[in-house]
DNA sequence: GGCTAATCATTGCCCGGCTAACGTTCTTTT
DNA sequence: AAAAGAACGTTAGCCGGGCAATGATTAGCC
């Protein structure tokens, strides 16, 4: 009984700390929050549809639009539309988007490295395995739940 | 090197998905999410100063403010000026307020529950445990860098 | 006492997330 | 072939977070 709900405690505050670290990081390399998924993910595979990236990155549509609105004014994507399905639109990573993958991704690593400071490989596996089996969890819950009320 | 940066990748994750159910969870209160921390907040201490309340809950005074002048709307709170300093503002929960702190926590509690589901308490203690030592890391760069550029 | 400083809250604007409504453009069906 | 349906992206509007600038009020220092 000495953890009430601690852990929603721990873990709200522990996401806004590391959110704040995680903006400021990248807003050295001149991106927001968030604009480091649609990169990552580009960099991965160009090209993509604003539909398959909000599957991928978990998030709807109008988030990937909206974001994809600013990166392209910000000269990180072009968007074109699909040739054979006008529908679709496919966006493409500029050159200088491109050449911000790698220090961002040094950056991130840089963070996560500073963040487990003190947490040995045995700690930090424990840790990356429990939160994962938390988001099972919300994923059943997530399902699930078609509530009944 | 099966964990390049997997940690930062889990996290993210199981941020997301909790968020998402918290927030469902709230909403059948009637309330959103972030309101439950004002109200938490307030329930703890009436009447205190959205300066106070930022500070409490580490989030910018405009943050509360704004989400008093909601809340407000809602029927939650009332606000008035603080009689011996007309500087400040002070917050009052109001009755309807109160009566969904109770059902809230437990809503509260049984998502923490449903989170934690198959961890023993050996697991939940370590990954708040874990948690905590990342949100000092976190805490520390937080202050720590100045920055040197 | 009066002028300057510091202290609060508020407002305005940005980003990221959501849902809902809309307009286009294929696909299907008939 | 034409009409109904499904699949996409975009827009609009809300909430929660941030920062910067404004305005009001008090505290401090002449």
């Amino acid at each position: 009984m000495t953890l009430p709900s601690g852990f929603m405690d721990e873990f709200t505050r522990a996401t806004k700390l590391v959110r704040a670290l995680a903006d400021a990081g990248l807003r050295k390399h001149g991106l927001h929050l968030g604009q480091n998924l649609v990169l990552a993910a580009l960099a991965r595979e160009d090209g993509r549809t604003p539909g398959e990236l909000a599957a991928t990155l978990n998030v709807t549509t109008p988030t990937i639009t909206k974001m994809a609105t600013r990166m392209a004014a910000a000269g990180l994507l072009t968007r074109r539309r699909d040739d054979r399905d006008n529908r679709l639109v496919r966006l493409w990573l500029t050159d200088a988007a491109r050449e911000l993958c790698q220090p961002v991704e040094e950056q991130r690593r840089a963070l996560s490295e500073s963040l487990l400071a003190g947490l040995d490989d045995e700690d930090r596996a424990r840790l990356i395995d429990l939160l994962r089996r938390v988001s099972e969890n919300a994923g059943r819950l997530h399902d699930g739940p078609v509530d009944h009320e």
